[in-house]
DNA sequence: CATATTTCAGCCGAACTGATATCT
DNA sequence: CAGATATCAGTTTGGCTGAAATAT
């Protein structure tokens, strides 16, 4: 009596929903023992691959909301995981650095991560995990070209 | 200025909850036109499959919580979709059947995402199709033995 | 009386909307 | 003054918690 309905099973895009919600469960999981969020990873590792952005190009890059970059800032901030200054060619403009500290967190999440990444592929040997990833990110790829 | 930080893109994870994350944003958008959530869509499928279900046993195999059962059975037999009985033999359950209408209603939610399906894999071939789908159920029949 | 099932009211995090202040 | 940027306040939605009401 606890079996999934097969005419759900049957659609990749339910399967796609349900999997990658217990992914975004369980990491999610991780961060919040280290009091951060998915967004909080997400802006340090969009700050350690490219530098220092404004927080509209923040926004663009990450598809989250201008608004709710300012909390996830506010946060990171006052955790001394990043610095605001405002950019003094366009005072508009707050630029966002990571610090020392913010590269620490980054790794520690990584690893969090990399330890979800161990649970949810668990039942797949090396050439299948290749594989999904390598789909995976062909869909990616393919989802956000258009926009 | 729009690439996603590669050390995200690194973590599979990662990827399975961005790509299930739009996955679910796209059904939900074409289930919104038919004034129906991804819930109704599950509660229906279980019924068809499974035949009625007390309340209780819907919120275990779907692994929603039991009070949002209330609300989903609340509009589905608001539409009509669903019929609720108390059971004679234990009058604490309610037994839900889906009716003539919710097997309608469930086939074009089907065919709502058999589209979402073409849209999300395009750029894979059948072969590959196929080979994501079965990795896909394997980490979802793993995921939920454990539990 | 203890437990099971359904129901209800309310909370919280995530995501969005609209308005405002500052600056170019 | 028109447009861009950051900020703030409020709304909505989904998912959860806790407490009732009814029945075993």
């Amino acid at each position: 009596m606890e079996e999934t309905p097969p005419s759900l099973l049957a659609l990749t895009p339910y399967l796609l929903s349900r999997v990658g919600k217990t992914a975004r469960g369980r990491i999610a999981e991780r961060l919040t023992a280290r009091e951060m969020r998915l967004w909080h990873m997400a802006v340090l590792a969009a700050l350690a691959d490219f530098g220092p952005h404004a927080q509209r190009d923040l926004a663009a890059r990450l598809r989250i909301d201008p608004s709710d970059v300012v909390k996830v800032l506010d946060e990171l901030a006052a955790a001394g995981r990043v610095e605001r200054a405002r950019d003094p060619a366009d005072r508009r403009r707050v630029t966002v650095t990571i610090t020392a500290a913010g590269r620490t967190a980054l790794s520690e999440l990584t690893a969090d991560t990399s330890a979800v990444q161990e649970e949810v592929l668990a039942p797949l040997d090396e050439g299948e995990r290749a594989v999904l990833h390598s789909l995976l990110r062909r869909i990616f790829a393919h989802l956000h070209e258009g926009t």
